[in-house]
DNA sequence: TAGTGGTCTAGACCACGTG
DNA sequence: ACGTGGTCTAGACCACTAT
């Protein structure tokens, strides 16, 4: 990675910018957006595992060949999007889905007081099938691939309120077992995360009114017609790749799901 | 305000910080925040007004006795937070609800395509009364105060799909009415900012499933007890004042409600 | 005391949109 | 050709955390 874009050398990008040359319009990419990308590359190959520390500026601007500056700004950028987390006096971490509230980040579920309450995950089943149609077109497999479908029901306060159907290809996924879910505590997403080296970026979701189907509302706790939130989502992870697919049926009496637009 | 925080006279912020000294915390906040504040003051006193370019970021350190890099940092956050459009070439703008796609921002409904479909404002009422209590205390205002309320069908491909229920400062929106409110075009939004000065900056949402009411589910069009998406909307405008409260019922057939964990 | 991230500056050059 | 935002650098100093 060469030094100076500002002096002489340097018309465009210092490494390769992907792909063919040609007429094309000119592709160009700032430097610290091609650092973002080695280090984004470093934390999907695991070099830097979720929780640990990542080497200071200093020693990164040396490694990359650029100045502290431009590292910082790929990291500012990183830091985000929620891949790493800056402690200032301290250093720079990867992101992780134990800790802090990055759970609230993905069950936005308050009481109507808008306090957080916890919740406790009763497991319904985990079993290995083969993909329906629609879940391999959103999980990108081909339709009948070896898929994950995990059911569960978390508990508010005692009381029964989310439904989850939880799909995920069977590649990744390999070895998970109710057993295994049982034992873990703490969120699936961390699970996913230490055991199976899978982290969740982004997810999006389709946000419904809907009538609970009947099988749906004994498990609830409710009456068949009543009103459910339905939440489909797909969450993905490095490189905008979807690996679940999580289907949720949410009692929203006495709790809300809380969104943020700004 | 002074120059070289660097050098050798600022131990602290130039400007004042604010509030009483003693022996409580530093309260250290860099020269960038406080250069955000000032122009987020010009942009509440309309000084420029949403639409236009604001000063370029060479006037603006001048102005402030500054680095360019300084109120570049400034300029950086209040673009993160919509506030300011950046244009490379052209210059900076002040964001408004008018163009783009502004509007998607505060109704992420899709249809089931994925696509963002179009739809009409069908107004049905518009009424100055008072406050009740439980609205007052969302605005902030005395109970009793005057409120303007406005009631309105939106429609998508002809099809009545969501039933809000606006409610409004009176004080603020002083001289709103029906008929004011058919003539103007464009998103709501829009106009607050165009006539009334009052620019929303960023809101927050609780959402349910209900069972449709009677009287919501005629003017809808579906059986009462149809579950309804229910959103309960605040909205804040410069310095986090809340200045709307908006209650929606969204019939989520066809449609769905967007929202991207990120 | 040393190391980390955080702030600020000054100056150079690049990419984009206008004349 | 000029002005705007966008990138990159180099160096100084500040604030926080650990030892």
């Amino acid at each position: 990675m060469n030094a100076n874009q500002a002096s002489a050398s340097n018309p465009n990008g210092p490494s390769g910018d992907g792909a063919a040359a040609g007429g094309a319009s000119p592709t160009f990419s700032p430097l610290y957006q091609q650092i973002k990308g080695l280090i984004t590359q470093s934390l999907e190959s695991g070099e830097w595992k979720p929780g640990e520390i990542i080497p200071s500026e200093v020693e990164l601007a040396a490694r990359y060949k650029v100045s502290q500056g431009t590292v910082r700004k790929a990291i500012d950028e990183l830091a985000a999007e929620n891949l790493l987390v800056r402690r200032q006096g301290k250093g720079t971490f990867v992101a992780t889905h134990n800790e802090d509230r990055a759970q609230f980040r993905f069950l936005r579920l308050l009481a109507d007081d808008g306090a957080e309450h916890p919740h406790i995950s009763k497991l319904l089943e985990c079993r290995r099938l083969r993909a329906p149609a629609e879940i391999a077109r959103q999980l990108d497999l081909k339709p009948a691939d070896p898929v994950v479908l995990i059911k569960r029901l978390l508990q508010f306060d005692g009381v029964s309120t989310v439904l989850d159907e939880i799909w995920l290809p069977g590649a990744v996924f390999r070895g998970l077992t109710l057993e295994r879910l049982s034992d873990y505590k703490g969120p699936l997403y961390a699970m996913f995360e230490a055991e199976f080296g899978t982290r969740m970026i982004r997810a999006s979701e389709k946000i419904r009114a809907v009538a609970a189907e009947p099988s749906v509302a004994e498990l609830l706790g409710v009456p068949p017609g009543f009103p459910l939130l339905s939440v489909e989502r797909v969450s993905f992870t490095y490189g905008d790749r979807p690996v679940e697919v999580r289907r949720g049926w949410y009692v929203t009496t006495g709790y809300y799901y809380q969104n943020d637009l700004s």
